[in-house]
RNA sequence: GGCGGUGUAGCUCAGCGGUUAGAGCACUCGGCUCAUACCCGGGGUGUCGCUGGUUCAAUUCCAGCCACCGCUACCA
């Protein structure tokens, strides 16, 4: 056993309804890195990440595809182990909601908290759309009560649900918050969850009738499992599912869970009480990330602007886009995105910097000495200073690391690299070599060979496909005891190394070129955001249970007290229908007076306001535009196919 | 509405009760030539959001105002 101290990490477990973004990309990375830095300095680390795959999102999308959910979340995840393959993600274990072994810890975990009465039957009130079977608070539904994401009106509607007895717990949290200020970082995060938790925290709703991919109750069937129960259990079951147990005696509790700051408030709140029910230690610390934003805009796939890592990485290299994505997020900031950022990144720090010093050090050695680093004999005027801060990097780099603030740990990292540059300029070792003073001409170039040897120790956590090539051209491919932290002391590189100068680390970004390329879609295309992708495949017969009819509209008026809602009178043949559609923001009541329109006639009715709603209206919606479809000179009551 | 935060060079941000307010990027001039048209050096603009107050002294503390942002539960 050994005796060395350990360190857990994980990322989210990240939800297979669609393929992972630069986001995404962004929280694993930072976990990959933190992972191989804390392995770097010794610690016995584990790194997990894995996949929520249950919930009524899930098995709808599946079911769309025409696939059970288990195999439609099957093929998502082999893109998700593409992708952190081709990040170069290290991690320990992959875990699956849907493995069996978590599925079996989280029905255990979940019967001891109702065993000991923590949680409770009841019933769950709240606004329901029944389109998209989702229930909303007061809050989401406004004053309109419309649904958030659908626009149509919601209703109130019950259902037997367990409840998590939270508000017991609230006190002990608060508690322990005050005893563990460092437990929600950052600050700003911290300070929102107390102030969260101080107005009162009601109780959980832990379970659901409504759908059923998901997590059995294991002592009353008919529900599963609400899902971010059965996700923040992953933390305890990937560790506990394994072997004999001792993963789990030997890392728990984790010592950071990665998030980002939409979740903070499931791992800072929830996931905390829950452990405190299951009498059970809490983490460390829970750090909640910023976004990486699209030209200062939230990634969505409605606005088509979402950026596909792989791309990039075919594109540029991983070791840029890792590079870029830890020097780019200040701590718990966001960050931008775009094409010229991270090419700018690329030329000004890992290509003008960083490889361009590799480049003139072996450059230098090859031509000036045979391409034999020569020992450092007779220093220069400029060596002392150099040297210092060279000394001084590793443990104000590391200082920084350990806070995890990776852009302000790699921009004091990068002093060490421009410290260099401007040692070389100021020593010209192409003056020394002409006037023949090989003793400082071999200090100076033993100098810069040491200090790239230091740089890229530190810079391989962020960029781990790197020191090989870096090791290869400085000609310690095979000295491994010169790659680790340890040999981070000034003089370690053996003199009489012969290098092998090779092709640049980083090619520069042309840059002009880009802007040139991406300038074409500009013209007149009307700033086609990209559209929504097209829905999976359907057959005949699915379009065929959809009964479409034209309708005339007799009449149109505002529902009283609501944002959005128009009720029509609306003609169908001989017969008359009620409908409600929530357009009011696009047209006005008398707009659509006699104009023949297109219902969905079969819909099953829904009482929205008082009123039944015998039908739907349809629609076109493209961003903020929206337009009724219009079926012009057809008689009502024709059928639509 | 409630609570909290932010507002500093063209951009991203650092900073701080007290000498001429900083970094990187962008821009520009000069130098060098080992190097990936690279590196090094010089340069400039800032009413440090607005208005008051405390103080010998405020960009830095306090108040008000304006602007922007975050949180305000059961959506993964």
């Amino acid at each position: 056993m050994s005796d060395k101290k350990t360190f857990y990490i994980t990322t989210p477990i990240y939800y297979p309804s669609d393929n992972l973004h630069i986001g995404h990309a962004y929280t694993t990375v930072a976990a990959d890195t933190m992972a191989r830095y804390k392995k770097m300095r010794g610690f016995d680390t584990y790194f997990l990440t894995g996949s929520d795959e249950h919930g009524q999102k899930i098995q709808r999308r599946a079911h769309a595809a025409g696939k059970q959910p288990q195999e439609f979340v099957n093929e998502i995840i082999i893109n998700f182990k593409h992708l952190w393959r081709v990040l170069e993600i290290d991690n320990d274990d992959f875990i699956r909601t849907t493995d069996e072994h978590h599925i079996r810890i989280c029905q255990e975990l979940f019967q001891k908290i109702y065993d000991q009465g923590d949680i409770y039957k009841s019933e769950y009130t709240g606004w329901y759309c029944t389109d998209c079977e989702t229930f909303f608070t007061e809050l989401q539904v406004g004053e309109g009560h419309v649904c958030p994401d659908c626009g149509r009106a919601v209703e109130t509607m019950k259902e037997e649900s367990y409840f998590f007895r939270m508000n017991k717990y609230a006190d002990r949290w608060l508690q322990f918050m005050t005893d563990n200020p460092d437990f929600i970082r950052p600050e700003s995060r911290r300070n929102e969850m107390i102030n969260f938790v101080r107005q009162g925290l009601e109780d959980l709703c832990v379970s659901r009738t409504t759908f059923d991919w998901g997590i059995p109750v294991p002592f009353d069937q008919k529900h599963v499992i609400y899902v971010w129960f059965d996700a923040l259990i992953n933390y305890i079951s990937a560790l506990k599912g394994q072997g004999d147990g001792s993963l789990y005696e030997k890392f728990w509790p984790a010592d950071v869970h990665l998030v980002g700051k939409d979740i903070i408030r499931f791992h800072t709140i929830i996931w905390p009480i829950m452990l405190m029910a299951l009498d059970l230690p809490l983490p460390e610390c829970v750090l909640g990330h910023g976004w990486v934003l699209i030209d200062s805009d939230k990634m969505s796939k409605s606005k088509g602007n979402v950026i596909d890592p792989i791309y990039l990485c075919e594109k540029y290299g991983v070791e840029a886009v890792r590079y870029f994505l830890m020097r780019e997020m200040g701590y718990g900031l966001d960050c931008n995105y775009s094409e010229e950022l991270l090419g700018r990144r690329i030329n000004n720090d890992l290509a003008n910097d960083y490889g361009n010093l590799l480049s003139r050090t072996t450059g230098m050695i090859e031509k000036f000495q045979g391409s034999v680093i020569e020992p450092p004999v007779e220093p220069t005027e400029f060596d002392a200073e150099l040297i210092a801060m060279a000394k001084a990097i590793p443990e104000k780099f590391g200082r920084l690391m350990d806070k995890m603030e990776w852009a302000n740990a790699l921009s004091e990292l990068w002093k060490l690299v421009n410290k260099a540059n401007k040692y070389i300029d100021d020593a010209a070792p192409w003056a020394l070599n002409k006037a023949g003073q090989q003793g400082k001409l071999s200090s100076v170039l033993y100098n810069m060979a040491e200090v790239l040897r230091f740089v890229t120790i530190m810079a391989a956590p962020v960029m781990p496909g790197l020191p090989k090539r870096v090791w290869r051209q400085l000609g310690i491919a095979e000295q491994t005891q010169l790659h680790t932290w340890e040999s981070l002391e000034w003089g370690r590189l053996p003199a009489g190394t012969k290098i092998s100068r090779g092709e640049p680390l980083f090619p520069r970004i042309d840059l002009a070129a880009l802007a040139a390329e991406a300038k074409p879609e500009a013209p007149e295309a009307p700033a086609a955001p990209a559209m929504e992708p097209i829905a999976p495949t359907c057959t005949i017969d699915d379009f065929a249970r959809l009964d479409l009819r034209v309708v005339k509209v007799l009449a149109c008026e505002k529902v009283a007290n609501t944002d959005k809602l128009l009720k029509f009178t609306l003609e169908l043949g001989t017969e008359q229908r009620t409908v409600l559609s929530g357009i009011a923001e696009f047209y006005q009541p008398d707009e659509l007076l006699g104009k023949n329109l297109v219902l969905i006639a079969n819909l099953q009715p829904v009482k929205i306001r008082g009123i039944e709603s015998q039908g739907m209206l349809l629609s076109a919606m493209e961003g903020k535009k929206l337009r009724v479809i219009e079926a012009p000179d057809m008689p009502s009551g024709a059928k639509i196919s």
